[in-house]
DNA sequence: AATGAATGAGCCTTCATTCAT
DNA sequence: AATGAATGAAGGCTCATTCAT
């Protein structure tokens, strides 16, 4: 009856992570509720007791799901942010944040839809973390385009509130309806498609040189 | 006998209603698994047991709320397209389309957020009606869709399933950051104008000619 | 909405006797504790509240029923006893305690199954009811068995007591596996057959003189 | 690691055994639906959910003790009939079931009573299983009585059928009056005079000219 | 490093019963 | 004579969590 392991198995580091990639998974099909720590360590091929070895309690492993997830998507892009070259246009700075975006859910599906499915829910001290995240990804956003739309990038027509959230929210929701199965890249076109002439302004910016040039 | 009607005295439509609506708060509030039948009594003002006159089940009360949730809007937005002029451009349409979608999810918030917020984790035989609901609601917005990009409405660089599935998306997601006490005639406008901009073909559209010759 | 009577339906008299009839039923089908208002009265045609209308409780009207069932049978067998001739033989008159207790038990099949299923069961207030009519009962076999023994009809090596015991038990068991749909002749003439010779001495019971002569 | 057990650290069979054996106590004393399991644990000595650990439900917990009781019995007596010398005869044969189904029947009287107290209400999945080993049980008791009529063990006027329902009714119903305190010799020999004279033909049996010729 | 055994807390649900009508 | 509406009480079951090993 002893479960003897395979001595060339995973070692404890591994069996952390397996729990917590096996969290997010659950996390992301059934819901913060429904994620039960008995259908988690089952798929991290565990007894529920063992997940107490690695974490505090059900409500901390969930809640460091959530967490990695808003976390590495906020690095991502602001890493992807990063890389580009100095003086990059305002479009293509939001065009590769979308990207970025994008491109990070589509890797870590379990812990974006964790996330994108989960938060409105979280309630405790999880709560505040998350929403302290959150907070400093719409930072990010929010420089960006008050950037852009200081240089003219942005039609004066929109509230950059509004339209941020809008965004965020179109990028957010996608990992409701596409898979990674599908062609990211297509994916990403179209997301920049949309937001580019979304919040372009009639004329094209110019290259931006600065802030207003005359005519 | 008076006509009046005495408010502490709440008939059985009333008291079926109220527990839908107090339903739909706390599912919005807590999320499906988390949606206690206590919680809704105690918001509907009434003890638990009393649900079960109304409803079968847990399960059916809340999936009532979900599927009435989603086809309010549906009807909504149906209704507000059939009410436009003959003849009405496509982009008007869609834009439309956005307004009655932004608007009745801000009336029904509630309802709205429940099911946003739990549709990913419906399951059982609630699932399959939530899906087919669904299913028709994307109808309604290909065929919007489809007949503007025939007559050129839409730039051609434009994947439609995939810009409808980031409009509705967005619009959906608009429940998550948008609160009634808000300015809703401003959310519709930037909404219809991120829209409109982001379909947009780069000529304007011409001006629909569409159904019948000019003379 | 109003559920108005046929005037000519059966009246209050009725009713109570449908809701006794009914409950026989379900107490014979589903046993004490299973036996649920509402099955009762969906059965009699009326609606839950009604029972109270002519019993106290639920437990008055399963005591009835166990009660009628009981007390039926003793009447019937002190009945049949005592339509017989005077001067009829033990075997005679232990054969005719057996017809008749089979007889009526066919006959008030729900009542008896009712009762030879649940007096096991039976408490509080009831059970002692149960129990002094049983009594009764169990006191008109004692009688019938030792008067016949007394005169010789029953084999010395019998314990009265046990004897009693393993008859009253066989006939109650058949309500287990009779129904009213067989033979009712049939079964009785087998268990006065079992019965007789299962009681009787080795030698024929001298007539006691009375009905038949000897050959 | 010593030799004897501390009594007051129950292993885990031991654990499982004691519900069960609760179990059918209470089954037997309270019936089918009023078996709480409240009731059932505190008797075992733990808490409810314990039950659970060992059971998959409270429905199968009591099927258990059902299938336990009616096959208890049938395997005591076929292993009684089975350790007869060949060629007993059929009249030793019966009185041998007999006995060998009421020791057993007193010997476990918990689990006899609770099944021929419940047996009649069993429904759903349980009742298949329970119908099929009490088949069992009287295929058993087919074999034997035909074998004895086809030797002209058996008076001629008696339905086997018949004959066996009563005989088998009769020992069963002695869970109800005969209580583990009396002289369960003493109830064995009525009951095997009751039935052997109760089945025997006019004159002995012939010896069936069984083991031995005689001398 | 991980588990078998067990439990406290809590929720959904059923049901007998009440009461105004 | 009978019911629609509603409730208090109680039970089965699930689950996160503990602890000795």
């Amino acid at each position: 009856m002893t479960t003897t392991r395979d001595p060339s198995a995973p070692t404890t580091v591994d069996t952390r992570d397996r729990i917590l990639v096996a969290a997010a998974n659950v996390l992301a099909r059934r819901g913060f509720a429904e994620a039960k720590l008995r259908e988690i360590a089952d798929l991290a091929a565990v007894r529920p007791p063992a997940v107490y070895y690695y974490f505090s309690s059900r409500e901390e492993l969930l809640a460091e799901v959530l967490h990695t997830g808003q976390q590495r998507v906020r690095l991502h892009v602001a890493s992807a942010l990063a890389a580009l070259p100095a003086g990059t246009d305002h479009e293509t700075r939001i065009a590769a944040a979308c990207a970025a975006h994008l491109s990070i859910q589509t890797a870590m599906a379990d812990f974006a839809r964790a996330v994108s499915r989960n938060i409105a829910h979280a309630h405790g001290p999880a709560h505040e973390q998350l929403h302290r995240e959150s907070e400093a990804y719409h930072d990010l956003w929010r420089g960006l385009l008050s950037a852009a739309a200081a240089d003219g990038a942005i039609r004066t027509d929109l509230d950059l509130s509004t339209a941020r959230m809008f965004v965020i929210g179109a990028l957010n929701g996608s990992t409701e309806w596409f898979h990674g199965t599908d062609d990211t890249e297509r994916l990403i076109e179209q997301a920049q498609a949309l937001v580019r002439h979304g919040l372009r302004p009639p004329r094209p910016t110019r290259p931006h040189r600065s802030t207003k040039g005359s005519p």
